[in-house]
DNA sequence: TCCCGCTCTGAAAACGTTGTCCGAGGCGCG
DNA sequence: CGCGCCTCGGACAACGTTTTCAGAGCGGGA
């Protein structure tokens, strides 16, 4: 800059508002950028933020679970997307469900001054962002409420898409459904087991407990307990599976049993190649881009100096019917099973 | 951190040099470290990185194609977890396969001070990057080499394996084998249509301009042209789909047109289900954390110091055997394409 | 007792910017 | 012709650190 200044005859002042949009005369603007465009000179963003008044870094940091889950990964381009409209680069993590992780990004972030977090939250409290909100770092969360602290969010309509998963395959006639979760202490996972058992209710059916399977982690832990259950007595005649890892370790069960024209599914998040696989994966959609679009929203709203009450956006979830989840009991399964009802 | 010297009676050197592991008298050190603890404070890395000596700010710029495409999300993960051993976090972004936003990105990361840069490039020429590593910015290539630029890179066997996937349906009895590709100008698919004609080649098979699709950036558009190909005169009897989003979109177009059993199909890169579907998918495999991991260890090689000749790292591919490449030319058609050929 | 040398501390400069303040110069008006 | 106002450029301080440098204090050896 100083060497920008000397080429141009100018004070680093003046080169400093040339690059700034300031006031400038033309002739001097014009010395000024040629001496730029010859040097290579490029401003250093890090130092104007420590200077500037308003202390913008023009990067976010998002705390997700796993960037390599194509949900996440989804949510993660939908935040770029209306980033890069506002000039804004985004640092992502993993915290892999772990609380300290979490925490950890969260600190890693803020000492690097980004302007705001999207935070897809694992821990039990996330009081502890008050002090990063305390030094002007924006927060939203995704995915998953805040808990002891206010702020904004975007979530989908869980317990809703999770009761119509089940209704769908009551509707099918299945009385015995089994629910494969995530780790019941992430809210999503305990949602969908809310709405598992609403519509289980609903119907009249008994809610046992021997049908539940939680804590499934990945693929591997979800195709495992559904095969223990479907060999086990009493095995359930569909299952809801509460996530998009689960679906595809349950669909991976189905077919080393044979069983994926017996068995109801639905899942909840789409996969790829639901629609190809025999059956088709019947799942209740939700749109993850959109969720991150939305978060990052309303995160530059409050950059942008909205003050008003925290918000807390509901996006709606889909049926989308493609096979699995129309499985209907077979007549003697259907007459014994209602007749033990 | 001024507040924390005035709080502990000490100057603020002093506090930097307790954050820092410098020598201080334990006394001191002690009271520097209550007093951290007593205002909550937490260095401002930004500025750290401003005055050191070694400029460091712990932080990568990673440009990939599309953050959300599950390929380059495994990379990123990789990535994620070697910088995270070396106390680094990292920005991402997605080029989108355009060669202005490929060196915005990097603008955008330079401007922000990264220590280094893991590319996936799509631009032609990368010698603008030389600037870059002037200012002392690592660089790594990762799935694709550097071009005019001489640079680390970690690659897998693009040839290799679009070879053996090629030889794989050629060994099934298939002679007509379409190639359906991403856009030419994207080194991986022009590699691995090279391995396609090298394998066609060397079994004796005429090179047919009409069984190639170029420029398919999506899955629907794999699925039009697979549609158009297998629809056409005189179809192919197998595909070789040179990516990931292609060979979706082509199993989805071989199961509309119920031509799933008679049609080989060999894809590379993994997919979700693919051993789930019916047939199985035939894939060459990759390891995208892998070729993360290994790019980010160069990386950190370099920023460590390391000064020698470049490396280049190839990474092996894999056939994984699912059916769907070993469907065989049925006899009639055998006799027909063998007549022909 | 004196002096050397070692260890550790504090003052101050520097990193690359932006923002404030002042002053110079031009112009319009009385 | 002179006064005041307005515009715009330059000097300098400041942002939160690290690093250099000098010097204080102390112990040990002669």
């Amino acid at each position: 800059m100083k060497d920008v200044a000397s080429v141009a005859g100018v004070s680093i002042a003046t080169v400093s508002r040339v690059v700034n949009g300031g006031d400038v005369r033309e002739d001097l603007a014009v010395r000024v950028r040629d001496a730029i465009e010859i040097l290579g000179y490029r401003r250093d963003l890090t130092a104007s933020t420590l200077r500037r008044a308003d202390r913008q870094s023009g990067s976010l940091g998002l705390v997700f679970g796993d960037v390599a889950n194509p949900f996440f990964s989804a949510v993660h381009r939908g935040v770029e997307d209306v980033a890069r409209d506002h000039g804004a680069l985004t640092f992502a993590g993993s915290s892999d469900e772990d609380e300290e992780r979490e925490r950890e990004l969260v600190e890693a972030f803020a000492a690097r001054g980004v302007d705001g977090l999207v935070i897809v939250p694992c821990s039990r409290d996330q009081s502890y962002l008050q002090r990063e909100r305390r030094s002007g770092t924006a927060l939203v969360f995704v995915d998953r409420p805040p808990r002891f602290i206010d702020a904004d969010a975007v979530l989908a309509d869980n317990v809703g898409g999770a009761r119509a998963a089940v209704e769908h395959l009551i509707a099918a006639g299945h009385r015995r459904i089994a629910f494969l979760g995530d780790r019941p202490s992430i809210f999503t996972a305990a949602e969908r087991r809310r709405g598992y058992r609403e519509a289980l209710a609903r119907a009249g059916l008994p809610d046992d407990r021997a049908l539940e399977r939680r804590g499934l982690a990945d693929s591997d832990a979800a195709g495992a307990a559904a095969r223990e259950l479907l060999l086990g007595p009493n095995p359930p005649t569909a299952v809801f599976a509460g996530q998009n890892l689960i679906t595809v370790g349950v669909v991976r069960t189905l077919r080393d049993l044979g069983l994926q024209n017996d068995v109801g599914l639905v899942g909840f998040d789409d996969v790829v190649l639901a629609d190809v696989v025999q059956p088709g994966i019947t799942v209740v959609t939700q749109d993850p881009y959109a969720l991150g679009r939305r978060a990052a929203e309303l995160l530059f709203a409050r950059l942008g100096g909205y003050d008003g009450e925290t918000r807390r956006i509901e996006l709606p979830t889909r049926l989308v019917s493609r096979g699995s989840g129309e499985i209907a009991l077979a007549g003697v399964e259907r007459a014994a099973t209602e007749g033990r009802a």
